[in-house]
DNA sequence: TTGCAGCGACTTACGCCGTAAGCTATACAG
DNA sequence: CTGTATAGCTTACGGCGTAAGTCGCTGCAA
């Protein structure tokens, strides 16, 4: 059939690692990382599977680049400003992208990842670190700990299958399920939730400013 | 007739549930969540693959049910009293048991575990932070935190592919990879590593240790 | 103009995966 | 002795990533 097009003479042009990426972005996108299949993939771009790895040398490079597309659109921090802004800027940032790409997370915090963008974007986060006094060593394990919070922040949020107006009524139904009598303290916090007087919203913020504002008095304190 | 049964077969003492989630949680410490399928399961247990179907309803519920023994490892933390040791003990003990378990943390992320030992840990971690005077809405926060710090940690550490006995020779190598010129912060940091002014080492209670610390300064301040 | 190399797409096939559907042999209750 | 429950087993289906091989078009050299 893709034969017969052909053969009428509209010669297709040709696929391309760009292309081939691009479409799995959007892919993964619409229907998460299962639903990116090397077959799928493939039929989205009306060719049949294999001639996908003329363009890719396997799936593998094509999470690779799907993690190195998704780094791109991190905010980068400013090297030389306020060290703690830029730090948050950052993480609400990288928050903000994996959000919109739900299926990014796990690639992020799942493989090792050293693309140039990655590499760029590391980079840019120990330079910031160090123009605002932090030692190597101490850059390292401050960035290390605000990126251990910001993924792991973030997949809780994925992971939780709820939006924020539906808790309520959820908690309502999820209070008969504990059983019985052995876990006050669940109990007392779904009924919280269902009475209204605690949302159920997690801020990334409150987390976020307690490490660097920590971060920040270790900094004053070696500085 | 009787004896000739007997001797085609010494009847099998019959597989059950606890004995797959066992073998499973061993195949899994083993050779990790690739190696854990349900045709390499029945092979460990020298019995077909569908024949596990008949003590565990599908692979879901045999990942449910590794959460749940993995979960069952973490010490509790006591209630009442000093709310700031037991939940750094309750972190430290969570982050040793998920190294042990290596595949492990993936599924505490990725999944909604709702099993009684999950309940009764999270009850227990609200009623820790209840009991030392944290509403019920800062409790949720800050138990939300800390595991977004945990559970982000140990991925990041699990990911890393090298002994820390590697990092510098391993820095040696990775320097020459770095694109030229533009990264000077990336090289810096690897520069130190090979001089062995900066082992490399990330250690949980760092991140940890400020996060509890800001917790406790809300809950005074609340208080 | 012819011949051919190279490229990009296509085809087939292999060995995995989870599991639906159905079959068989044993153990035990009536 | 017979019926039924139990717990194995077999077969098969539709997915997966990808190795290996084929086919046809395009553009260039002779």
């Amino acid at each position: 059939m893709a034969t017969e097009a052909r053969k009428k003479g509209a010669r297709r042009e040709p696929l391309s690692q760009e292309k081939v990426l691009e479409a799995a972005l959007r892919m993964a996108d619409e229907g998460g990382l299962d639903a990116l299949s090397m077959r799928n993939l493939a039929q989205a771009l009306k060719v049949e599977a294999m001639s996908l790895y003329n363009h890719v040398s396997n799936k593998e490079r094509i999470l690779d680049g799907l993690v190195e597309r998704v780094v791109s659109e991190i905010q980068i921090p400013e090297i030389g400003g306020d060290w703690r802004a830029a730090m948050r800027s950052r993480a609400l940032s990288a928050h903000a992208v994996l959000m919109r790409h739900r299926w990014a997370t796990m690639l992020f915090v799942a493989r090792l990842n050293v693309g140039p963008n990655m590499m760029r974007y590391v980079d840019a986060t120990i330079g910031c670190l160090r123009a605002a006094g932090f030692s190597y060593p101490m850059a390292d394990h401050a960035w290390t700990a605000i990126d251990a919070y910001t993924y792991g922040f973030t997949l809780q949020k994925l992971n939780f299958p709820l939006d924020p107006a539906e808790y309520a009524s959820a908690a309502e139904h999820f209070l008969p399920l504990i059983p019985e009598g052995h876990l006050p303290h669940l109990v007392g916090m779904s009924k919280e939730v269902i009475a209204g007087r605690h949302d159920g919203v997690h801020h990334i913020e409150l987390g976020l400013d307690l490490l660097l504002d920590g971060l920040e008095r270790l900094r004053k304190a070696s500085g």
